[in-house]
This record gives C-alpha cells, structure tokens and sequence, in this order.
DNA sequence: GTTAGCACTCGTTAGCGTTGAGTGCTAATT
DNA sequence: AATTAGCACTCAACGCTAACGAGTGCTAAC
C-alpha cells in the first residue's frame, strides 16, 4: 500500500498545516506553502484518492481536508520526523528534579505539572504501584500505651504507616520481638501476596503474644491493600480550553469529568506499554476519548515497572513533540527515582 | 440603614430567583411569582430605589435585575434562611468518612470530593498542616548498611518519613540510642522551632556518634520543612461548566487556570477563618476570583485547626446550602480525623 | 499527466426588520 | 400619599436574506 511520493508529501502538509492551524486544508494552501511546483487542481486530484484511501476526511463538501484517524496513524508510524531527545529540554528536566526534594508524591505532581507545561496539553500520571514490590522491613513503634506505628518498607523504598490501636498495653521488648518475627516471615514477600494469605499462615513463634499480633495483622494486611491504591494526578486542563476542539462547551464538560474520573484514568493508564505509545482517535477504548489522542509510557524503579504517565490532547496534536518529551520525562523519572529511593 | 419590609421581601425574591434561574428578574415576575398582592407599576418603583442604593444592578436599561455584590452580602448577613443541619446530610458524609479507611490524603481527597458533588460547585482542601503540631516521636530504622529511615511522629498523628543515606555502616544499637536522645532533645518542641534551630543548639551526650547525628539532622530538619508543604486538591472543576455565567470560554479558563495555581489557593486557604466564612465576588483578595463567591471554614484535629476547606462557584451561588454542607463537612471531617489519628 | 477555467456548494458574516420582555414616567385611582 | 394602569421607549435576541469567499469537482486544453 504505498502512496507515491506526492501522495505522501501531501497527506504530510496536510496533517502538519492541520496541526498548526486546525482549519481544513486547501489545495491552494498546499500549492502555495508546500508543494509550490504543483498546481492545486493537481493537488485536489490526489486528495480526492487520499480521501478514498480513507486518510484525509471532508467535514463538508467544498471545505479543505483535515486528517482522519487513519491519516494520523501513518504519519506517527512512517512519516513523522523522529524529533531528537531534545538536549536543553532534556536538561531542564533534570534540573528541575534535582530541585525537587521531599516525598514521591511531590515529585510526582512536579512531574505532571512539567509534562503539561511543556506541551500544552493535559497531562495524568499515577502514583507507584506498591502491589508489584516487595516488602523489605516491617517495624512496629510505640507511640502511646495502646498505640502502634507500623511502619513498612518495600524494595522500591516506598514506605507506608500504619496506625494501630491495640486493646491493651504492650511493654517495648515484646513490639521489638514481634517486629522482628513479623519480619522473619513476612520480609522478602511480594506485596500482593501478603495482602491475600490468611493470618494462620503466618509461621513463627509468637512468643506468647500470639493475642496482640492477631490484632496487628489485619491492620497491617489491610494498610498494605488499601496502600496500593495508587493515586491518579492530571495537570493543564485549562490548557486544552485554548485549543478550538474544545470551544465548545460540552466538548470541554466531557473531557473535564473524564478527567476525573479517577477509574477510568487509571485504566488507561494500566494498559500503557512500557516503551512510548500513542492511541489516536477511535483507537481509544473508551468512547469519551475517541475525539483526543493519548501518549502514554511508564516509569520504572531499580528496573521494575511501578507506573505510568501519559499526555491527553486532541487526535491534532503535535506528536513529535509530545512523544520526545514523554520519553525525556520518563526515563528522567526512572533515573531520579532510582537515585533517591534505592534502599 | 433599615429597607422596609416591602423592599427587603423585593431584594430576596430577586437574589433568590435569580439564584435559581441566572436570569434577570423582572417587576411582572416578582408580582406574579413572589409578591402577588402587589403590582408590577409598584415593584418597579421599589426596585428603582434598591438600585439607587447599589443592592442590584441592571445589565442594560430595559432588562430586568440582578443582584450586586452588596446585594448578596445583605441576603447572606441578614435574609436567608440559615439552612438547619441537614440531618440526612450529615449522616451520609458521616457514613461515607466511615467507609474510607486509609490513609489521611485519601481521607481529604474523598471529603474534596464529597464537597463538589454535593454542592455541585467546585472543591478545594488543603492537606494538614505539620507546621503547627509538635513533635511527639523520632524513630531511626536501619534498613541497609547505609540507609536509615527517619519516621517522624507528632502530635497530630501525622507521621512522616524520610530516607537517610549515612557515609558508612553503622551498628543497631547505635541508632537506637541516637533515636533515644533525638527523641529526649527533640520531642515536645514545636515542628515550626526544630525546623529553624540549628545544630548545635541540640543539648544531649552523641555517646561518641556526634558524627552520624550531624550527617543524620539535617535532613530530619530538611524533612520537617518540606513536610510542612501542605497540598492542595480541588475536585468538581467540571461542574462550572455547567453554569451559565461560563459559557464564555474564556471566563471558564481563567477559572480552571486560577485552580491550578497552588500556590494562589493555599493562600486564598490560609485565610481562611474557623467558622464558615463567606467571600462574595469583589470583596475577593484576588482579582481572578472577583466574579466568583467563596465559602471557607477549618477543620480541626484535636481541636487545633490544622487544614482548611473551601467552596468556590459564581456569585450567584446557593449559600444557605453551600454554607451547610461546608459546616457539616468540616465537623465531621474534625470527628472522624480526631478518632482516627488520636495519638 | 498536468493545469487553467468555470460552475457549483455551502458555511460564514453582515445587515435588517420584528418581537418581546422590561423599563421609566405620567396620570388616574384608592 | 401611596398605588396602579397606561403608554412610549429601549434593547437584546431571533429569524431572514443577501453577499461573500474558500474550496471543490469536472471538463477541456496543454
């Protein structure tokens, strides 16, 4: 299924005019910026077989073309100018990570904010995974005569509290014995599997206390359940309140309440490959983003997949750009947090 | 300054209807639909000497009222109807706090939540505040040869941790004993005074690791200070959408640009005052917010205010609703964060 | 195969009278 | 003296038409 040459040339100043201008294209448009050595009555025959093919669509007769779904997915696939890991964007990011100090979670939101900032379009992310790590340390504190601090770390050095309330007093040498049995046992377990075993499971002497560990397990199982619930961020929804797609208003609603709908988010985000990838149009499963474009990669700690970022705009979206910087950001993402959190 | 009954019972009835409808009230609607017994010829009269005294406003000679700024204030002091503590309300926030389990971020972006939905205007929440607790607890956690997990506990249950990376190994019992007199030196003192002493202030005999507890200190301290960043969700955004008064695109961007600078609505928040306050459209601090109304109100943890809550929709909002549901809202979240994190 | 010419389509915009909700004023009524 | 009916006036909103122009497809000439 080869084009031909002028074809292609075509279809590309298309899309590229479309992405800048979103209006529809002309033949006398393309004649004049682009392929300035070929008449538009020319260029109009070979849009009218593009439009066949099915690349370019015709929002009315006697308007210029804009690209179609199609259209766009050859042009990301085989025509688009791979654009170079862009050395000072690059470098901006870095810098501005290094700035960030304190907790994931801020670090996170930054990220987000930088993605949206740097493409003008909405961006989402997700906080890491805890389900897919393991736990490296459990340890119980003292705080008040009937309260206990859990505190657990996994191997991604995401660390979770716990506050635990127990019936009676417990004397500081036996939390330091449970600690370390609960450790014994639990330390070296993925998350997930800790989550689902039944409390007789757990082997080791109790040291006579079975009583207060059967009170601090449940919470403890059920703290590390509840902490895989990742959290869902977006920033820059005002950003595509600039774009002319979304003029109208409830074009605009929609895609703020998809926003916020925090599963549905999170689905998509779910399914997103680990390299760099774009879903145009109705290649989107869910029908509220049929009319945007998604780019969505992951980050990774120490190697291990913990979760994703992506990029909402419409299917006219400057995909070079937007894929460079998605990929910058996540491998910027991995090394940062590789470097703070390695335990 | 007393109106009269008649043109108290004519400003209400505009405020209301037009809360109600977005429309400018005419003289023949508040005769047919409020006043009955009195004529159009006669409201029109009244209504010319309200707008006299600045209570509402007319878009363009020949269209019906609306109320002004002041208008509203007079409705909000002296005329609604303080709506009663709605009883099925509270129960289902009550219910819905019960049913969140998890962790204090959950808690408060659930409450966020909450606010929009059942006000159907935007929400926005800070996280607590770590500055105004004390600190109540420093626990040091080996977790490899060289990382050290700070978990730092105060008074207000909030818990931090920070990852400390040492130069070299160090043994088990000594960081129990540098835990032992952090802890002795530290807690007691406010958050907001440990983060500002500097180092050798700290009284307490290092038992030969004054070298670990210099590399260690700084970054509790460096914690403390970023920990003190509260954060700030909103949720509902798409909920003005939905309102006439932005359907000008560009009033609807403002809007959702001025929510996602945080840094404006910590300090819209930081204001805030314990009791359920109103802001009404100019009297607003920021310009970006003078055709909006704010409603704000603390909540409170152990009876010390720790966070604020807030409410921001257009002028024409429906305060004695709003005002309830940010009323009952903070007394539950203050209940149920007060039972939860007691320490 | 390419292109100039031309009739045709159709969304957009400007102009314009009509409509109707609402006003302010005046004079009559209570 | 307060209230109200009557009336002329204002002005945004609506619907209609005409002109415009960007763009097309087709045909015939190059």
């Amino acid at each position: 299924m080869n084009l031909g040459d002028r074809k292609r040339l075509i279809l590309q100043a298309i899309i590229e005019d479309y992405i800048n201008t979103a209006e529809p294209v002309g033949s006398r448009t393309i004649s004049k910026k682009y392929l300035t050595n070929t008449s538009p009555a020319t260029i109009r025959n070979e849009m009218a077989d593009l439009e066949e093919m099915g690349y370019i669509e015709q929002p009315h007769t006697s308007s210029g073309r804009i690209p179609s779904d199609k259209g766009y997915r050859l042009y990301v696939d085989q025509m688009m100018e791979q654009q170079a890991i862009n050395k000072s964007q690059n470098d901006m990011i870095k810098k501005q990570f290094t700035d960030t100090l304190g907790e994931i979670d801020r670090l996170i939101k930054h990220a987000s904010k930088m993605l949206s900032q740097m493409t003008q379009y909405t961006s989402i992310i997700t906080t890491p995974q805890v389900k897919k790590t393991y736990l490296k340390h459990v340890q119980l504190i003292k705080v008040n005569s009937d309260t206990v601090l859990a505190v657990i770390i996994t191997d991604a050095g995401i660390v979770k509290n716990s506050v635990l309330r127990l019936l009676g007093d417990i004397p500081n040498d036996a939390l330091e014995k449970i600690s370390s049995i609960l450790n014994e046992s639990l330390s070296g377990m993925c998350v997930e599997d800790i989550a689902s075993i039944a409390l007789q499971d757990i082997p080791g002497n109790y040291a006579g206390y079975q009583e207060v560990v059967k009170q601090i397990l449940p919470e403890l199982i059920q703290t590390l359940i509840y902490s895989d619930t990742v959290e869902i961020y977006h920033d820059g929804a005002a950003n595509i309140l600039n774009l002319p797609e979304f003029n109208d208003i409830s074009k605009a609603r929609t895609f703020l309440n998809t926003l916020e709908e925090k599963d549905l988010m999170f689905n998509i985000l779910k399914d997103s490959q680990e390299n760099v990838s774009v879903s145009i149009g109705s290649e989107n499963k869910y029908e509220q983003l049929q009319n945007c474009s998604l780019i969505t990669a992951t980050y990774k700690l120490n190697g291990k997949t913990i979760g994703s970022i992506g990029v909402i705009g419409p299917t006219r979206m400057e995909y070079s750009k937007v894929i460079s910087v998605v990929d910058c950001m996540t491998n910027n993402l991995s090394d940062i947090l590789t470097k703070i959190l390695r335990v």
